[in-house]
DNA sequence: CGTATGGTTGAGTCCGTTCAAACTGAGTGG
DNA sequence: CCACTCAGTTTGAACGGACTCAACCATACG
């Protein structure tokens, strides 16, 4: 699959201060804390850079640390005994991750595209929680959107046709991903970089890689979508992607 | 499909302190409220009964109301356009409810059986979580207690086989639905009740009804599991049971 | 180059669906 | 009390969408 290179070094990390040039921290709850807040965060941060494809934390390991990812895309997943694989999400710059029900995570985590994240010690941050209510309120808002998310995926995988889970895809990383790089809507904003192999998108919509690339095709030969390479399309006409999208 | 009249009355609401006798307030967000918090929680709310069948909101209306279920079981569902459906979960006695993504549901919500809830104003609510913190942090513990179960219900509905679904449904009743009634361990606590039609099963599991019932038949002839009628049923090999929501 | 990895395409199969019919049990009214 | 209805469930037969198995193709890399 077209690896990319560039990403882990797209953000260069200044040493000093970390988080005053952070490109995505409006993204984050960092958005939400003062000047005098960030430092102490910032006191508890590190900063880490991995290539594609480093498991970050597997599922039942001692949930020590939470992240936010800052460049890249990342996988969260859970495995049945057998082997078969459920993508629970694809994480993006500025999402939250580490998610843990009592001291041990829930799902693996493991890096799609070279991926730099902010680490932070799991207690450190629950303790400065309870100092800073609007933080953790912050987060407690990210939680529900992320079931909110949970429940639309849940419809996905228990109802929607493979079509119908190919297009809501496609718009889902329409919506999340920015087209390329951070360029403004220059080019066209159609064009879609599709990180992830197709095995993982397989394992993200409860189907096979040969049912996904199957789909792929068929959408390109209704003229939906353009395939450039394994790991870039255009969408062509969105409108009928939305559409199929709820099955219309 | 068999209703239950009991329900409606087992709980009688007495007018001058309904909390105080609340037999599920420590399955809540109310277990950690003082005297006189509960107080100010108490004008706030109104306790409904609904038989069953109720809706009780749908997706897109404004979410006026958050909600404690008291008693009964209450379903959250969303809807494809063509009228496909998916039950994203089912909620027993102490379960909150009314995620609101900004001032709308994102789900629809029915009572399955006749159900008793505690409702909430959400403005009143969430303007008492900012003067409460530990009730906020009850709350958002929860929210994430249920993105964690959401996470296992899409491994279950992209991953599992029909089989592996219905055992994995049934181990979640046995968990979440204390067996029969509030007796303690007196009749073996294997004894289940399926207070949901087989159309509602199948619909939380992303199956048909047809294959709902012929997957209860073939466990029933493997002699895992003892159907006394379409509402409830026992649990002769649980080990088996769990072996088997599980893959192996 | 040859090899490896991931993606596409084809053929055949199967699990779960669809369509259809029979069954069950609760409610109703003669 | 029984006949009738009706909704929900079960069972059967046939179908089909996605899967499995297998071959082929494209790009990357030593």
């Amino acid at each position: 699959m077209a690896t990319h290179p560039k990403l882990a070094l797209a953000r260069p990390i200044a040493k000093p201060s970390v988080c005053d040039g952070c490109e995505i921290r409006n993204l984050t709850f960092c958005s939400v804390l003062s000047r005098e807040e960030m430092a102490r965060i910032q006191a508890t941060v590190k900063n880490i850079e991995v290539p594609a494809h480093t498991t970050l934390f597997r599922e039942g390991d001692p949930a020590d640390h939470l992240f936010n990812v800052t460049a890249g895309v990342v996988k969260i997943y859970k495995l049945l005994p057998d082997g078969r694989r459920q993508i629970t999400g694809f994480l993006f710059p500025g999402d939250f991750l580490g998610l843990a029900y009592d001291a041990n995570y829930v799902y693996s985590a493991e890096a799609v595209t070279p991926a730099a994240l902010c680490r932070f010690s799991r207690t450190k941050l629950l303790a400065l929680c309870d100092e800073m209510p609007h933080m953790e309120k912050h987060i407690s808002a990210t939680t529900s959107h992320e079931l909110a998310a949970a429940q639309d995926q849940m419809l996905l995988l228990g109802r929607k046709t493979a079509q119908e889970k190919i297009a809501s895809f496609l718009l889902m990383l329409l919506r999340r991903l920015r087209p390329h790089a951070e360029q403004p809507p220059k080019e066209d904003a159609s064009l879609l970089s599709l990180p992830m192999s197709r095995s993982d998108i397989g394992d993200y919509l409860g189907l096979t890689i040969e049912t996904v690339s199957r789909t792929f095709t068929h959408l390109r030969k209704k003229g939906v979508i353009k395939l450039l390479d394994s790991g870039h399309a255009e969408i062509l006409d969105r409108g009928r992607l939305e559409a199929m999208a709820e099955g219309a």
